[in-house]
DNA sequence: AGCACGCCGACT
DNA sequence: GTCGGCGTGCTC
């Protein structure tokens, strides 16, 4: 009988022993179904253990192993047990995140062979196309296939629809299966650039250990070349590739790229947008070793990768590297956790680095590698502020950016009108008794929603119909205050009737689809002025977009986020890219009040290391991140006054336990207070070494599971918050 | 989390 | 007299 150490899915500290008969070390990392209480759980093995903490008598036997499945292996149990550790969340809470969640369920999923193969062309379908042979459906099919060297017959259908003859092709032998081979094999492979060439030499002559690099490219300037040139050397070294993306819809754009140049690996894409049935298979794909290339977004971190060689981190700045809810961790942080537990190299690439990883870098803990100059001719393009101060606007819009505008519609190129802030669209409001929309469960404001006709809470969801009169006062006339995307797109419709304008915004953007779409249409040339939020600001690139308008920015220039300054720079600079390609020249117009700030000036000159400099400095100074260690006590109950008395009670116990290390803050309600019928306070503890913080947090969050108060409600250590 | 046990209010 | 409120404690 041996005793078994297994984390189960709860929000409990600590994992459950059990006993079993034939249990063995080769367990160690396989599923297992236990009684728990009334029911029956699946957990992982973290360990065996010769005794137990609980009486003998009282352990329950296992009741099934699953050994149809390799067990998840040592160090990748290790980094569930570090996050659990370090972010101070249930273990069993960690595994269950980090787990597809049939690998837990149901019997293992086969692992499926590729039945999807990379196709390219044979020497007759070359000579076919050049004859221009008379079977046309067969030969357009060719066409496509010369065009991207090797493709999926996925992605093959995906392009040209459903009816087309693949089959006929690969009968007609000008199409063929890439045949098994090295991984590192590529196609279509670009000639660096000598910036390109310098950044690959660099990381090459360091050797093959851990590694930190900081690749500081600007827009354009080819930082995914580097990636694949780098991820070549290592598929050629038989290493298995972690590359990792902000958000879902960039995700089949860099899978297409990375596929088309490396037609021999394997590559799997991890996302949560996708099935469970897909997200598993890709996990046992790369845990078995057969998958080279791992392309996910941040979940896709906790992907076991046996012969992992390089990690890549795309816009490492972006803040969808870290998960708010539940357990809250950084993909990017853990990477490089990661990298020095393998001993292997880590790429962060970044046009505007996070402050924290530029902090590194300056402190000498990062490698920097600089991209200064655009792969393509082209130049950055010219950014101006527009003093609002002393203009009259027209639903936001300055006499300044209208003509612009307009001067890029006689030259038939496209404007994007940059709308930055979060909740910017209009709320109702009664001028007789200052009435205004709030929702019923949250402490903000519902938006008008014309489209649906309906009143929407943007942080619950929860909506209501459009009031005719002020319930308040009665009063009829009631106006809608504030800019949102719609009004805007209504006005510029007006201002500019013969022009297409196209809005983009959560709201009109509903699936990845529709999306895509869009996107296309925008591409394609037939759309004239965007209207767009953040979604607007990342990837993608439209030759004819030549000015983009920002407005409403100056929100963040003095919020109450240290951060915000920091995203706020990093979103003017992305979405500024979108601004000049190729032969056209970009502009970029930004609305504000402050044209003297410190912030527009860095801008203006494209200088991301004053800007860098410059807060930094003011971060030193105030004592914030990265000078600072944080930790964030958040919890939330019906009401405000229970959430604060356990906050009090949690600051009594960290004042009791504290060292002078230690700063503890005073409970203070959210910013957002109510959030979907629920109240929230947080309760700010910091220190000026990690270790500290982190010797401190461990003995707060034991004691704190021990408060009585803290089963009545929900709460939650944040750390390392992004939000403050 | 999910469930049982346990001690105080309005009800067939 | 009971049904049920949710405060408290436990789950290997």
């Amino acid at each position: 009988m041996t005793i078994v150490r297994v984390a189960l899915p709860l929000p409990l500290p600590q994992a459950f022993d059990y006993l079993s008969e034939s249990a063995s070390t080769a367990d160690i990392g396989r599923c297992v179904r236990v009684p728990f209480g009334k029911d029956t759980l699946t957990g992982v093995v973290l360990a065996l253990a010769a005794e137990s903490e609980v009486d003998r008598s009282r352990l329950k036997p296992v009741l099934e192993i699953r050994r149809t499945l390799p067990a998840l292996p040592a160090d990748w149990l290790e980094m569930v047990v570090f996050v659990s550790r370090y972010y101070h969340a249930p273990i069993g809470e960690v595994v269950q995140l980090a787990l597809p969640p049939d690998m837990r369920r149901t019997i293992a999923p086969a692992p499926r062979a590729s039945e999807d193969p990379w196709l390219a062309l044979t020497a007759a379908g070359r000579d076919a196309a050049s004859d221009g042979h008379r079977a046309k459906r067969a030969l357009a099919v060719v066409a496509v296939v010369q065009g991207h060297g090797a493709i999926k017959r996925s992605a093959l259908r995906a392009e040209l629809g459903s009816s087309v003859p693949i089959a006929d092709a690969l009968r007609r032998g000008w199409l063929e299966p890439v045949p098994p081979g090295p991984a590192g094999d590529t196609c279509g492979e670009q000639t660096p650039t000598a910036e390109q060439s310098a950044a690959l030499d660099t990381i090459a002559t360091a050797g093959e250990g851990f590694a930190c690099w900081l690749l500081h490219g600007v827009t354009g300037s080819g930082k995914t070349e580097v990636y694949l040139q780098l991820a070549r050397r290592h598929l050629a070294r038989g290493h298995q590739i972690l590359l990792l993306v902000p958000e879902i819809a960039l995700t089949p754009q860099l899978e297409d790229r990375v596929g088309d140049r490396f037609p021999r690996a394997r590559i799997v894409a991890l996302h949560s947008g996708q099935s469970e049935g897909a997200r598993s298979n890709g996990f046992v794909q790369a845990m078995t070793g057969q998958a080279d290339i791992v392309l996910g977004t941040r979940l896709a971190i906790f992907t076991p990768l046996p012969r992992l060689g390089l990690i890549v981190i795309d816009e490492e700045h972006d803040a969808s590297y870290a998960q708010l809810e539940g357990v809250r961790y950084s993909a990017r942080d853990l990477a490089v956790w990661r990298a020095r537990q393998r001993d292997i190299p880590l790429l962060l690439g970044s046009a505007t680095p996070s402050l924290e990883s530029w902090q590194h870098a300056e402190a000498g803990r990062y490698r920097r590698i600089p991209l200064n100059h655009r792969a393509r001719a082209t130049s950055l393009p010219t950014i101006r502020c527009v003093d609002t101060r002393r203009q009259v606007l027209d639903q936001g819009l300055s006499p300044a950016l209208i003509d612009a505008i307009a001067a890029r519609l006689a030259r038939r190129e496209q404007t994007l009108v940059f709308l930055n802030r979060r909740g910017y669209a209009p709320v109702l409001s009664c001028p007789a008794c200052g009435w205004i929309s709030a929702c019923d469960h949250c402490s903000a404001n519902r938006v008008l929603h014309l489209a649906e006709r309906r009143m929407r809470c943007h942080h619950c969801g929860a909506s209501g119909p459009i009031p005719q009169v002020c319930p308040e006062c009665g009063n009829q006339d009631i106006h809608a205050f504030g800019r949102g995307t719609q009004r805007l797109e209504q006005r510029l419709g007006e201002l500019f009737a013969d022009a297409t304008v196209m809005r983009i915004d959560r709201d009109a953007v509903r699936g990845r689809r529709e999306w895509q779409q869009r996107l296309a249409a925008i591409a394609s040339g037939s759309v004239d002025v965007i209207v767009g939020t953040q979604m607007m600001a990342k990837g993608h690139d439209f030759p004819r977009l030549t000015l983009v308008g920002v407005i409403g920015a100056d929100a963040s220039l003095h919020a109450a986020d240290f951060r915000a300054p920091e995203r706020l720079f990093q979103q003017l600079m992305q979405v500024g890219g979108r601004a000049g390609r190729a032969d056209l020249a970009g502009e970029v117009l930004i609305q504000t009040e402050f044209p003297e700030h410190p912030l527009y000036a860095a801008l203006r000159s494209h200088d991301y290391h004053r800007f860098a400099a410059m807060a930094l400095d003011e971060r030193r100074r105030a004592g914030f991140p990265p000078f600072a260690y944080q930790a964030m006590l958040r919890a939330d109950a019906p009401e405000l006054g229970e959430a604060i008395e356990f906050l009090h009670q949690a600051r009594s116990l960290a004042r009791r336990l504290g060292s002078p290390e230690i700063e503890v803050f005073d409970p203070v309600p959210m910013r957002l207070v109510r959030l979907a019928r629920r109240e929230r306070g947080q309760l700010l503890v910091e220190s000026r070494r990690r270790p500290a913080l982190q010797a401190f947090l461990e003995q707060w969050v034991s004691a704190l599971y021990q408060l009585p108060v803290g089963r009545r409600l929900r709460w939650r250590i944040d750390v390392d918050p992004m939000e403050v």
